[in-house]
DNA sequence: CCTACCGATCGGTAGG
DNA sequence: CCTACCGATCGGTAGG
């Protein structure tokens, strides 16, 4: 039963508008920062005057807080839906790369800077906190899984704990990240390289740059020990 | 107050003070980003008036890109020095993470970011050439010798281009490196804290975060290999 | 959600 | 290297 007329309700349009405004302000904050952003930009991008963004959020820093707590959260509820599957470390590992390389624009180190620099020391504490419950939280959580299972190395082993596991592995994933305008999603050329992309950026984590060593002395001397077998995860 | 009497100190004073902007202007920019940083905030810390700053640099911009030219050059000499040594992969490697660790501040993320957007395309195609042959290829050099020595494993092998390796090293250097205000080098605990993480940085990066299975083996059976042997470098 | 407008601050200039 | 000052743009407000 709709009840709509030609004029919608004007909840629904405040709305919607307000949605307008928050994914306007992502697309932008993300690629450029918060101070190299204008209110009349955001506004502009949103076919409204810049006065009209003060009836939705209180000022520009609230406005950006609203962003990043909503661009956070959904990113995290993705983020912990891999972390609870019943799947291997090294498969979750790139089902996560491939999620970010897919929905994330630019670098989070720009939205830590941001954060640190331009937010009030509340929303600072606010957001810090929901950065690392919603996005370090559930990828730390498959780094402890590898741990426990002895497929990753402790601290006593040279390795290093969960959560820097998973900062080293969000950085290295910002070498891939696609620089600059978001481009929309080609189907069949960027998805399968993204796709390589996830894998070659969870096999550095894994296992790094080198040779492993008995593939080396496989060529120079006689075998004495079996081929590594990269596939069986445990 | 004491005029100018001395004719022999002003030319000496003039490069004194363009010194003394450039390295002010430098921890600004680099801990805050360009935009972010006003004139008037960089002529305040060098002690001078902001229309002062003009008669040294024809703008902004200029001094930016300046900052940036200088800092550049005086990384990369630091780098292809230790670049050109004949120790090992592994040994350089960690040398130049000390090195980074201990005099860059910050993340070149940001003065990527501060490059593409905020320079003209002409400053913006210099600086990036700067950086690619200052920062970039030297090291690259290095992880290009890795790759000649099968030390490191190439394209074919799961492993990646020696310009990607560098880009890859210096993402995972990110986490490591201090954010905020550069504190003075604390002489004893600091350094060997960043020799440890330079160690780290470079077991992670070439080793991976996996434990490696010839490491499980070998406490199984006896060990056959040697280490890795680096002389074989010329 | 608009028009009109505010004070603050920005990068940069004039002139000595 | 200073004082004085400019136009442009910023975030934000008043009032309907």
């Amino acid at each position: 039963m709709a009840r709509r007329q030609q004029k919608q309700t004007s909840h629904e349009e405040a709305e919607e508008t307000r949605r307008t405004i928050l994914r306007t302000a992502q697309t932008l904050f993300m690629e450029f920062g918060y101070r190299a952003v204008s209110t009349r930009q955001i506004a502009d991008a949103c076919g409204l005057t810049q006065p009209a963004l003060y009836h939705y959020f209180a000022d520009k820093k609230a406005l950006y807080a609203a962003v990043m707590s909503e661009n956070l959260t959904e990113i995290g509820s993705a983020l912990e839906r891999i972390s609870r599957r019943g799947e291997s470390v090294q498969e979750r590992l790139q089902q996560v790369a491939r999620y970010l390389l897919r929905n994330v624009q630019n670098d989070h180190n720009l939205m830590f800077h941001d954060i640190r620099y331009e937010m009030d020391a509340a929303v600072q504490d606010k957001l810090s906190e929901t950065f690392r419950v919603r996005m370090i939280a559930p990828i730390a959580a498959i780094f402890e899984d590898g741990l426990q299972q002895h497929i990753l190395r402790d601290q006593a082993q040279g390795g290093v704990d969960s959560v820097t596991a998973t900062y080293i592995f969000l950085n290295v994933l910002t070498r891939f990240l696609p620089r600059g305008p978001r481009q929309q999603p080609v189907p069949s050329t960027s998805r399968s390289s993204i796709v390589e992309q996830a894998e070659t950026i969870v096999h550095i984590l894994l296992y790094g740059l080198a040779n492993a060593e008995e593939e080396t002395l496989k060529r120079l001397e006689s075998p004495c020990m079996q081929n590594i077998d990269p596939a069986n995860s445990h």
